[in-house]
DNA sequence: CTGAAAGCGCTTACAG
DNA sequence: CTGAAAGCGCTTACAG
């Protein structure tokens, strides 16, 4: 091993009773200059850190949080479905911008839409004693975590409302989008337009289902089964659906995916038969190098860096006391057109 | 608010002491019991549980290390360039389902390449005592951590190994695979091949040049400075530099570009200019859609999922006792041919 | 098998 | 401005 300098006490960390020693001073004094307390003399503040810093002092939070009047951990949890998916990713670094400005560390964690999942991750950060959580819950029943609001515990509900709970909440517009993108496809003339949906259980895509069906509703169509599948979830599963859809009896002639990766999942079912030039396609969520494609893809793009930051400037303002009644915050989604969404029907279509 | 059960004592939380007094027995005894220590009387433990549930008891992880003999606060540290780039955070998440398994909390936090922020947040790992951390470095000295690591806490470097400082080790194969991927540009008769690299300070970014170079070299070529743009961090960065080489003096047949980003960028230029049948491109790093671009982007993909498997396997057996030397695992890469790679060089072209 | 006392590293509440 | 004592919620070490 290189040497690299003096250790003192091999194995051994110093508490503030070896600070307070090396530097002769209470514990009380080192405890003042860590604290950054004003009314100490300058000549005994010098001392403190000089010897602090000699001996790598490093002070235990979980040991002050345990004193310490308000029990603050300087730890919040961000608990969201999948920590891998572009969406979460982008909502935990922003919400991690901010954290980082206050001191504050993240604990992260991911459901995959499990909520015995969520029940024990949830009760992890009780145990850790998180002074708040950012949450994009699994299950449709918040009472268990009324106790820990109760105790002081502020949550924040992000892509999906609590239920049975009052609870700040940071929601993008699903249903209205939705509508708005199928009347987009209804507009070039489409009128068999598939949905593909996720879980019917995920407060989004129910919403983003209600969204589709208005829109059809809107211009005296049918809602019609056949076109519509649900409880989809990965990329494969959408693309063997949508596959079935094109290859089996009068076939869409356009494509409504409620998620990014069902919205992959249609690309390469449309792009396997070569009928990329004839269907029509809108996704929900933006996806890196959707322009790329060809056609490019349209989408409805959610904003996930203003998500994440309104989720977390709500969560800090409780923690420095906001008490008023539980806000709810809906969030622009933006519709981006980029080629696929303005196919029109083409004559011999249906 | 709705109504959901009573809440005994809103806003306090039930310590040990509150359920030792409810199910009349000694503190020492609610403590075993949620230690699962089997030397208590059935009938005391269904009594404990029994008055634990009722007062929603979740015990202080905080205060138990506090006392507890190994200190072990049940969390790790995750630290990583960025945890919205998919590659952190497959890693990310890899990490987190062997955590799970184990009852271990993850800090997460990303450096952004920032040596102070790498700095300020394994301080802040620190005085969280966390019981280990998994790290991929932005700095290029760590013996700053030997403090912590001689107080017993496991570092495993992941992507980027350790500088003055021994430690467990987890990398892939950079600058073979690299050296590989250029080795096909030149069968394909290539001479000029560009290069797009990250920060040189980044060790990954520097093999994957050296690599770059040996290729070259082996071959009986010089490397050519105007051929060699690194310092490159984002998508439009490599896109413009990329674009000038295309279109000023004599242009490249082909890119070797040193990470999913600039990959991307690569593509947009060459794009642009309706060059993607006559310039061939390898990119290091997969990413989701490669293959559905025209032509498909031959890339060296790397295993994220098996690298934070490893570097989990690796620190959890240092928690449990292993006291083997440092350890250093190379993970395979895969090259996976998909057409932009296998594009000869033209007649015509240099 | 059960419990009373001491102490982990820190902050509070108080006295000087 | 400084410090000695008590106590946060738990586990350790020991006695019964």
């Amino acid at each position: 091993m290189l040497d690299v300098g003096p250790v003192r006490s091999p194995g051994y960390r110093a508490t503030m009773k070896d600070v307070a020693a090396l530097a002769r001073v209470s514990l009380k004094t080192v405890s003042r200059v860590i604290n950054d307390e004003p009314t100490v003399n300058p000549e005994l503040v010098e001392r403190v850190r000089r010897a602090a810093s000699q001996l790598h002092y490093q002070p235990n939070f979980g040991a002050s949080a345990l004193r310490r009047r308000d029990g603050r951990s300087s730890t919040i949890g961000v608990l969201l479905e999948d920590l891998s998916n572009p969406f979460s990713a982008t909502i935990y670094r922003a919400v991690e911008e901010m954290a980082i400005a206050r001191g504050v560390s993240v604990l992260g964690g991911s459901f995959d839409e499990d909520p015995r999942r969520e029940h024990e991750l949830t009760s992890s950060m009780s145990r850790h004693r998180v002074d708040g959580v950012i949450i994009a819950p699994a299950s449709r029943d918040h009472q268990y975590l009324r106790q820990e609001q109760m105790a002081g515990v502020p949550f924040v509900f992000i892509d999906r409302p609590p239920y049975l709970l009052e609870a700040d909440t940071v929601l993008s517009d699903s249903r209205e989008s939705s509508a708005r993108a199928v009347k987009h496809l209804l507009s070039r003339g489409h009128r068999r337009i598939a949905f593909l949906g996720d879980l019917v259980t995920i407060h989004t895509a129910e919403e983003r289902y209600l969204g589709y069906c208005d829109a059809l509703i809107g211009a005296g169509l049918a809602v019609e089964d056949d076109l519509v599948v649900r409880n989809l979830r990965t990329i494969e599963a959408a693309q063997a659906v949508a596959g079935q859809l094109l290859d089996v009896g009068v076939p869409p002639t356009a494509f409504f995916a409620g998620q990014n990766l069902l919205t992959i999942g249609a690309v390469r079912a449309i792009r396997e038969r070569a009928l990329q030039l004839r269907v029509a396609l809108v996704g929900f969520d933006d996806f890196l190098l959707a322009d790329l494609l060809e056609p490019a893809v349209t989408v409805v793009a959610q904003d996930p860096v203003t998500i994440g930051r309104e989720a977390a400037a709500l969560l800090f303002a409780r923690l420095d006391g906001d008490d008023r009644p539980s806000q709810k915050k809906i969030v622009e989604t933006t519709f981006i057109a980029r080629g696929s969404g303005e196919i029109p029907l083409l004559v011999g279509d249906n």
